[in-house]
DNA sequence: TTGGCCCGTGAATCCATCT
DNA sequence: AAGATGGATTCACGGGCCA
């Protein structure tokens, strides 16, 4: 395998085999939706096909649990050797088997960012009224390990398209519905297709465009898909000829959206790191001129090295105001008013920032 | 150890040895709020430089995750024992130990029914804008063993109080806010309560009047106040003295609230905004309480599943409302009166909606 | 009485960079 | 590598105060 990895293509094998065949640290973000077939067929029936009858015959289940065990601990491992060391991993699952992966995820040092759940607008409803209506799945997103600083994680923006609100753990959007599922000769192609809407909500917020987006389980392609369309770049694998098909026919089809470059200002952005001394160095703030501590009585004196004093204190505008405060740590920018010389008015000092970059 | 199960009691003691102690299967129904495992590491500070109370109470501390693990493994074990062979057993958790426990459940033989997730319409936002909002916790429900066919619930019913809608799987309630919070001295008495709302879902929907309910970790006693006033016996435990002491006092103030006995015929129909049952379950219409059929002699009972009974019929505000008209259907919202408890006026119940809304 | 503003607070695995 | 420093970061609701 050469040092570059295979991208933009769907490639037939085992997932783990083929993971393992891959350079080490490729991929920017793992989407993964694994199977879970272990418990409704499994294991009600014995591998010679008889039917399992016993009250508590719990050899069985455990068996089978051990072997789905085994499979994610294998898959997750192959997967944690391609994940870049700032990248992220989703999987998504249901009360079948995701607790199995959480926990899987945890004993192998995943750190969790995140759980989120999927609430359908459009739920299969409950046929025969013994249970709550199964109405949503769960998503884990993780990291690699507890340590792990840098990630990426589109906050702002995504609080931006939300109303200006912070975007939840429910995500709520139907099912795959008509318009969107894949069929091959009138029927669905795939029982378990993920709706495109889901996966353009964890590739936009958690990549960056050009990123290499890796998906273990294709199926009809719908991360490979969504991803080619935001203009990320894909690897995605099936064992199954018959989905790898499928989904190249698809991305055949995709053509990406481009966005256009995003504006300079962002508004609502943390404004500019400049050092406090800028302001005095450029003249924005005067040596010896004063700052009022919120809206007390207290003052501070600007000295031209940067450091102010007040209330017996000399240091930096965030050191005296923690101390002022009582506390550990403050923003200055946010604490200290100066007047503005040609309107009279107080002001924040944190409003002269973007002056002092613009004059640098 | 007597035959008979200490009920309507607040045990002061470990779990797992206080489970031990009681007679077998004597609980029809287990309700678990176990310590999270939440691992938190530094003070977090908001953007207003106030500092998050976190929990970091003592119970809460494990050494590693195997400790986590051994401590779930046994108190779910000694739960087993004392659940009978009809009950269910409920626990509540969030990503950082439900995972662990969900494994652990389906390990000792435990077979899900549903995985329930708590949405909260208010919950505490993401301070550093470096994940997502943490916005909701997960209940799981299961029974005994994959083979076990009884358990209650009351699926026609809740469905009768949801708009004739097969109640679902993500359930919306506010957090344990002020005027519901237990104080101590002015400072909340426990880091964790529960909102009494939540409870009641639970056990109206998964338990009769007169049952047994049982939980392990008692805190403020959130899970047997709510049994107490649905009717339900109550077992509940916690090693702290403290806890004990308040839980006793808070169950001394709770009065039951009689339902009157449900009509013979059920109506049973499909139908739609508010599930009647946010009503009951936010206090707005007391359990047992009289609705007027528009201006005539006609009143029904309202349940605490949100169905009601009136004129010898049992079901949704609407079916039992059409019945009474001699119609295929009714709005059963534009109806029924409830007598405000202040005013003494009758009202529509329609009027209550927006104040629901309002709390969901 | 009512409406507006301010403040407190809730199960939280919650920073980035430089020395 | 660990410690010090700069400075970025929140939503819904209820209660109290004041006009």
């Amino acid at each position: 395998m050469s040092n570059h990895p295979p991208v933009n293509q769907v490639l037939l094998g085992d997932c783990i085999e083929m993971m393992n065949s891959l350079p080490e640290k490729c991929a920017d973000l793992i989407f993964a939706d694994p199977p879970y077939n272990m418990q409704l067929s499994n294991a009600l029936w014995r591998p010679n096909m008889t039917k399992v009858d016993a009250v508590d015959d719990h050899w069985d289940k455990f068996a089978s649990f051990e072997a789905y065990d085994k499979f994610t601990r294998e898959w997750l491992t192959a997967a944690r050797r391609v994940l870049s060391d700032n990248g992220t991993l989703w999987v998504i699952g249901s009360y079948h088997n995701i607790y199995r992966v959480g926990a899987i995820l945890m004993d192998l040092g995943f750190w969790t960012l995140n759980d989120i759940v999927w609430v359908k607008k459009n739920p299969m409803p409950q046929m025969k009224g013994v249970r709550f209506c199964n109405a949503h799945e769960t998503l884990l997103w993780v990291k690699k390990s507890q340590t792990q600083t840098k990630y990426t994680f589109h906050y702002r923006e995504f609080k931006a398209g939300n109303e200006d609100k912070q975007m939840r753990s429910d995500w709520h959007f139907p099912i795959c519905g008509r318009g969107e599922r894949l069929l091959v000769n009138g029927v669905k192609a795939h029982t378990t297709q993920k709706p495109e809407a889901l996966l353009h909500r964890v590739i936009a917020s958690t990549t960056n465009p050009g990123d290499v987006v890796l998906d273990p389980f294709c199926g009809t392609g719908t991360t490979a898909a969504v991803a080619k369309r935001l203009g990320r770049r894909y690897i995605t694998i099936d064992r199954e000829e018959a989905y790898v098909a499928l989904a190249k026919e698809r991305l055949d089809g995709v053509i990406p959206t481009l966005e256009e470059p995003r504006a300079e200002v962002f508004v609502d952005a943390p404004k500019p790191r400049i050092p406090f001394v800028s302001l005095v160095e450029s003249g924005l703030l005067a040596v010896g001129s004063r700052l009022r501590f919120g809206n007390t009585d207290i003052y501070a004196s600007v000295h031209a090295d940067g450091a102010i004093s007040a209330g017996g204190y000399c240091g930096s505008i965030h050191k005296v105001g923690a101390l002022l405060l009582g506390l550990p740590n403050s923003n200055g920018w946010k604490l200290w008013h100066f007047t503005d010389p040609e309107t009279g008015e107080e002001k924040l000092i944190d409003a002269l920032r973007p002056s002092a970059v613009v004059k640098k």
